[in-house]
DNA sequence: ATTCGTCTGTACTCCAACGCACATATAGGG
DNA sequence: CCCTATATGTGCGTTGGAGTACAGACGAAT
């Protein structure tokens, strides 16, 4: 387990900014340690304050009425939660949960959203930011739409991979199908293919990658597409 | 058919900008007509002009490598066709074409940036119609995963309808199939039954919706969602 | 070491949607 | 009025995933 980083610029937007909005900002900045499962927004909820995950992961799922639930993105120290905050509508109907314990910042709303309005690297940042997670959440449609569980979970598990330092996710195979909206059977049974094919290992909630490479030959466009545009807008 | 509206108030951002912005952006407003199948914005291209529908609408699609597409999105006189624009990323990896003929405000990258950054009403606007679009992505991408052809039909009509001044589409099943990203065979039969119990009607490219309430009973509730979200934000 | 709770594996049936093949119906041009 | 292109209807077999049930496997705590 890697050591946790404490100073801001472990979450990459906020490393980005230059000196004056980052001092001006650093005192606003609260550390939090997120747990396993913690619920950071409800949908819909009134929220006080927006988060930069440092070593934590955070999924933006949506529930539905029946209990159903389905991740539409997820969010690492490349970004933020609590994006409805600066674009103006103050909630969304997501809810969203702690899928990897860690750190992360916390900011209050008043003070982001004054920042914001100031217009500057800040507000630029922020909006490259909400453009590279919409083509995450197109891309999860076009994903649930048209490619295999299989296909989907070697998504996932790249994009998880590459919100960690590390080649170890902690995450039941319950969890996984949450998060995907499928059975736990189907991850079951893609798991095991992936572990047959020597490109992940893993026991009771504890999931290896072993290779990487292999992951990324199995995995449909969509990772790529989504990896391409976050790379190209967030350097 | 009713006439298309010719003032940029046509289009629902617009007509909300207070009188100074409408003033000043009003001159830099062309009108433009919109072929049904025209493609407005290709994937990852130049886009010189930011459209703001009247009487079109606009769907935005994801075309896979091996030619099979999907819907992430669809915008009308309800907004704006263009996003990555102004939140900074130039261009968007989708693809946007019409799906329903008729006319468009359009304006000059450069007027659009500029006012953009002046922070007004119109950022706000904005931003706000982005996030609404955000929720319909997202809920997209619930309603692939959880939810059968029949139910993606009702809520596609819905959407179309709600940007429409008709009841009456002109889309053939084709077409449609192609948008919901499922086979044209699986949209006739989901028609079939839609017709069989009185709510729609069609013949060759053009689909009548006979009972709207019937259709709200039969959708899934992510077109709920999706319209209760546009109605908070864009007021 | 035993126990108990949790996590994972497996074996069914069922069904929606797919892929393919082809039949039928309609509009519009010659 | 007929012909042809286009749009829609239908009937297969196949399949991926859902739903259900239960068996095994692991780990932490007593």
């Amino acid at each position: 387990m890697s050591q946790p980083t404490l100073e801001p610029e472990g979450n990459r937007l906020l490393a980005m900014l230059p000196g004056e909005e980052s001092a001006r900002l650093r005192p606003h900045l609260e550390h939090v340690n997120l747990k396993l499962g913690e619920v950071i927004y409800e949908s819909g909820g009134q929220q006080s304050y927006i988060y930069f995950p440092t070593t934590a992961i955070i999924s933006l799922l949506y529930m539905m009425e029946n209990g159903a639930s389905a991740e539409m993105g997820v969010a690492g120290n490349e970004g933020v939660v609590g994006i409805a905050l600066f674009m103006g509508g103050d909630t969304v109907p997501n809810r969203a949960v702690v899928q990897s314990a860690g750190a992360a910042r916390k900011m209050k709303t008043k003070m982001l959203q004054d920042e914001f309005a100031r217009g500057g690297t800040f507000q630029r940042l922020l909006l490259r930011y909400t453009q590279a997670l919409m083509t995450q959440m197109s891309q999860t449609a076009v994903c649930n739409r048209l490619h295999t569980v299989e296909q989907q979970l070697c998504r996932w598990l790249l994009l998880s991979r590459d919100r960690l330092n590390s080649d170890e996710l902690v995450m039941t195979q319950e969890l996984i199908a949450n998060m995907l909206g499928v059975r736990r059977e189907g991850v079951t049974n893609a798991a095991g293919r992936l572990q047959e094919n020597g490109l992940i290992s893993y026991v009771r909630g504890r999931i290896t990658i072993l290779d990487r490479h292999g992951l990324e030959a199995t995995v449909c466009e969509c990772y790529r597409v989504v990896k391409d545009e976050y790379d190209r807008l967030l350097n």
